[in-house]
DNA sequence: GTAGCCAACATTGTCAACAATCTGCCAACT
DNA sequence: AGTTGGCAGATTGTTGACAATGTTGGCTAC
């Protein structure tokens, strides 16, 4: 569990453990799943029950955590199902977003698109089967053009709500073939189309990539 | 959705004062930006100050209110960029729920659209410049259709964490005109293309329809 | 007359103790 | 032998009191 610097005394205590505790899920230091003990975290944090507990109730309504009564939370992990019904989710949301990233952002942002693009292909001559890099870069590409939609409300959802449960399902999925060739196709043309201003083809060139994606992981869980 | 009796002895106090307060939000019992005392609502609900504090913590969690530290915590409230941003984001997400729905939605369901539409023509014709009817058959139908679609993750971000946003404003736009001999051919032609399982049309379809409300609010702002 | 400060008040944040509920284990019964 | 009942132990739910922080009103000084 990463703690991390954070300047607690400027909020208040549950504010400071609700961070804490959501990046923690976030980044994964916490497994899906993994019961939180009230007794335990207050004595980690050295804060009482009564902050810790409020942090939790607002994890909650987040749902990052899912409470049972009287018997204590669980990180929230998703089914099978529910990841595929995420990416449908991601589709309809990133092409939105990428549809407005191609109306509003500005010729600086989209260099700075095309120069993710270039770091992340070296990576991947210098790496080529860690998958790793792969999904890393592809989350910053696809966190740019999110930014670059002006939508603080898409990027609210995205980026706060959503990927936190791609994130989880990552390290299980680090084994699946994740086609980086197509992949870094489809984000050259997607990057394109946004320079071209093209907002109805860079939102078509997104979904095709997101569904890519999903019919990916679809094949590859019902055979083994 | 009807909000039923509360069974508050079944759960928490902290669950029951989520709940109550939660519909009190939705429903517009209690207006956008009111401040919430935690002292007036444990005092009517009967319950102390801890649990009702949770409750309020998981209301935040979920965006319903928001919270200055030491100084309380207002009903959230919409912006008017933010009411267009959700435009957006519904544009995205419904139009993707009506592509699945012309997928999965029985023949019963289908023959339910239409019944709703025709019950709503007749209302409509009744009671000739009443908006209200209008949008609440308006959501009756989206709400059928996104449940169609057979993707809890959508039926949760439209109906649960967006929809009340929508609520929120209606009765500052009860003035607008709704364009209601519109909204009705798009309405019964997404249902026919639904009927035709033709997903994509019907996809296109309904996003054609919200954008051309958004555009109608956008225009209806600027002008006076 | 207005700006800035200070004190009293009200409200929120935190803690520690108490009550209610669940869990795991052992014994007794069918 | 398997299952059911109930008894500790631990964990969660709730409460009330106390501390810390905003807010409000009036006062003084410029």
């Amino acid at each position: 569990m990463v703690s991390g610097s954070h300047q607690s005394s400027s909020q208040t205590l549950s504010d400071g453990a609700f961070e804490r505790i959501q990046t923690a899920i976030v980044k994964g230091d916490i497994a899906p799943g993994t019961r939180l003990s009230e007794q335990y975290l207050s004595d980690t944090f050295g804060i009482g029950r009564g902050p810790l507990r409020e942090a939790i109730r607002r994890l909650e309504g987040r749902r990052l955590v899912v409470r049972i009564p009287h018997a204590g939370v669980r990180v929230a992990s998703l089914s099978v199902a529910e990841l595929i019904e995420l990416y449908y989710v991601r589709e309809a949301l990133e092409g939105m977003a990428c549809r407005l990233a191609a109306q509003h952002m500005t010729e600086e942002e989209i260099a700075g698109l095309r120069q993710v693009l270039a770091r992340h292909e070296q990576h991947a001559g210098l790496h080529a089967n860690e998958s790793y890099y792969q999904q890393e870069g592809e989350l910053d590409l696809h966190y740019l053009i999110i930014q670059g939609s002006r939508n603080h409300m898409l990027h609210e959802l995205l980026c706060s709500d959503l990927y936190h449960l791609v994130r989880m399902y990552r390290y299980r999925f680090s084994t699946t073939p994740e086609r980086p060739q197509q992949a870094f196709s489809e984000h050259h043309r997607i990057i394109e189309a946004i320079a071209d201003r093209d907002g109805e083809l860079a939102e078509l060139l997104m979904r095709r990539h997101i569904s890519a994606s999903r019919r990916n992981i679809e094949q590859h869980l019902e055979k083994p």
